[in-house]
DNA sequence: TAAGACAGTTCGGATTCTGAACGCAATAGG
DNA sequence: CCTATTGCGTTCAGAATCCGAACTGTCTTA
């Protein structure tokens, strides 16, 4: 199978990174959350050349996970920003953040602190039951894949 | 600047990223939550081609994320596990799954539910401030960097 | 008038990917 | 005993991507 048909599977992790999956893009979500919203800046500040980064946007435009608009004209000039279907990749970006704090840090610490507004202190944020509202990891939860008699086979 | 140096920036989602960012590797990752541990049923369940599982499985084993340990012999052959490193991905894959079917879903609903244990609920995880207990989201938190006297700038 | 910022695009050599085939040991079937 | 079949990779060569450097084109600043 090639990567460029795995959105094609039957499993919503398959189709997220479909969108966001490629290499460079996470990095640009990383900038976008830190609020870059120009060409030149995303080129700077993820390293990624030209050419990837321009197909990049493109691909994040045309999916909806940020939006293309002008701010100066002559000649026209064009920042992108989240839309909501992009801000509410901030769980994704923020896992890779906290999991790299914890077994890739050098001996200088986080690079970057996350401080929770509301109640003013320095965190990582961690997963929790929306229903019952306990923490969860992995051991927590199992998974109940939708009946295999429409022959397919969901992974998740 | 190459993909290969990714993991140089001072910059804990780009570390991440250069141990799990390659394409296929999440889906490899995914599988293993899904307690995939041999070879051929990556292969099956993924659809890397071989040559790309067997170079991503080498790199997750020598980052610490999966382990291959023996199960038979003659021929010998080993199986894949999470670590403890690797289990704490979890968020990652979870929150990529939560997107999926909040944004790529099909009519046909999500291909997989989760279901929490403890409560015997279907839901779908989201993050919340350790310190004070409270759901947090993007425009909940702020971000600050490890100060830039040492001339690095830290994205994040 | 010249130089620089900005937002890309073009080009071609360098990397990667990918499907098909192979290797090699054991096991199962006839 | 002979022949699949399973399991776990590796090898190879053509195809697809990547990526650095240079270029385009329009304004702004010196």
């Amino acid at each position: 199978m090639r990567w460029s048909e795995i959105g094609e599977q039957d499993c919503s992790v398959a189709r997220t990174l479909s969108v966001i999956g490629d290499r460079w893009t996470m990095l640009v979500l990383r900038e976008a959350f830190m609020r870059t919203r120009r060409f030149e800046d995303f080129q700077r500040n993820t390293g990624a050349p030209r050419p990837i980064l321009s197909d990049r946007l493109r691909v994040l435009v045309d999916n909806g996970v940020l939006a293309r608009s002008p701010y100066g004209n002559h000649p026209d000039r064009f920042e992108y920003r989240l839309t909501e279907k992009g801000l509410e990749l901030y769980p994704v970006v923020v896992s890779l953040l906290t999991w790299g704090d914890r077994w890739m840090a050098d001996s200088d610490g986080p690079p970057v602190a996350l401080r929770h507004k509301a109640c003013d202190r320095t965190m990582h944020p961690e997963l929790a039951c929306p229903e019952c509202g306990e923490w969860v990891g992995a051991r927590d939860i199992s998974t109940a894949s939708r009946g295999a008699q429409d022959g397919r086979h969901p992974r998740s």
